[in-house]
DNA sequence: GTCGCTGCAAAGTCTTTGCAGAGAG
DNA sequence: CTCTCTGCAAAGACTTTGCAGCGAC
């Protein structure tokens, strides 16, 4: 099991511990492309909404990442509805994939990174990301003795995270 | 790695593939005993939120549920506030968990049962069961590793299924 | 210019809450 | 009897939608 590393989140410069497979440009060409495929139209607010969601770490809800772009481009006045708009655009796309955990709402990240599972602390929400080969082979094992094809999967492991152990 | 059995939907009574561990008498002893520990009533909507749940192989989700409940006791005139409040006891109590499967809203099961993890049809959008020692291990062994609590864990594989694999 | 996009506000979902009367213990 | 529960309806939280003007192409 190896625990997925930090990304540098002051620009694309990537470090060791880089975890993004794919450069900011790369992404932004994909979707532009597939904008194009569909006579979509490659706005500001889109662009906005790719960036802020590629240089947070965070597992971001609508809510948190329509604030992180209010705080930097104030000027844009960008509206929840498109932030809604543009998050299922790019789920339905697949640039990004969502998670609902306990509570109520939705948590967005990009999906360009490596596959990863998540452990999911009930006590603050924070969001930890973990990678283990040997439960992904046994999954893919499971599927095939169940005569199931095998597209996707998700695990989460909830609980009290480090933090909240000593808080408490 | 095992699969669950299939319950008898009829009755109480158990088949050799019943996978509930719980006798409907024993959990509603847990349920009465519980309520009585906390100083709360045993009330007639209460237990027949129970015994719906109980009857019921699906994950069902508050609507569906009080949709069962209006269908098989139209006298009782259950409210669906009084659904939402009764399951939010149980998954207190850990009577009950819910699943936040894609979608919005949630969806609930009976927790008395073995645990175990879902395989999810995207064709048919049937849900398979199954438990698999070696990834509960892994799991275990992982949340100790990053220093987390683990209260609880759950894993979908999603694809297609033998039938719908099959129709095409 | 055209036609999709945006912000706004209103409307939809799903869930929770306040209240007054009903009912369990 | 007391104090919790319940159904109802209103309120909340989150998300979607209609619309008129704006802006990408």
């Amino acid at each position: 099991m190896y625990l997925m590393g930090q990304r540098d989140n002051m620009s694309n410069i990537t470090t060791d511990f880089n975890y993004k497979t794919v450069e900011y440009n790369q992404l932004l060409n994909d979707f532009k492309a597939l904008l194009k495929k569909n006579n979509l139209k490659f706005t500001i607010q889109r662009e906005v909404i790719l960036e802020t969601l590629y240089n947070s770490d965070e597992h971001l809800t609508p809510e948190s990442l329509h604030n992180l772009i209010q705080a930097k481009f104030p000027n844009l006045n960008t509206g929840i509805a498109t932030v809604y708009r543009t998050l299922s655009l790019l789920e339905e796309s697949e640039i990004v994939t969502s998670l609902s955990f306990g509570a109520q709402g939705k948590k967005y990240e990009l999906g360009a990174k490596h596959h990863h599972d998540h452990l999911i602390c009930t006590s603050c929400g924070s969001i930890t990301e973990f990678v283990d080969e040997q439960i992904e082979d046994r999954q893919k094992k499971i599927a095939d003795a169940l005569g199931f094809k095998m597209q996707d999967h998700s695990m989460q492991i909830y609980g009290i995270c480090k933090n909240c152990q000593i808080k408490e």
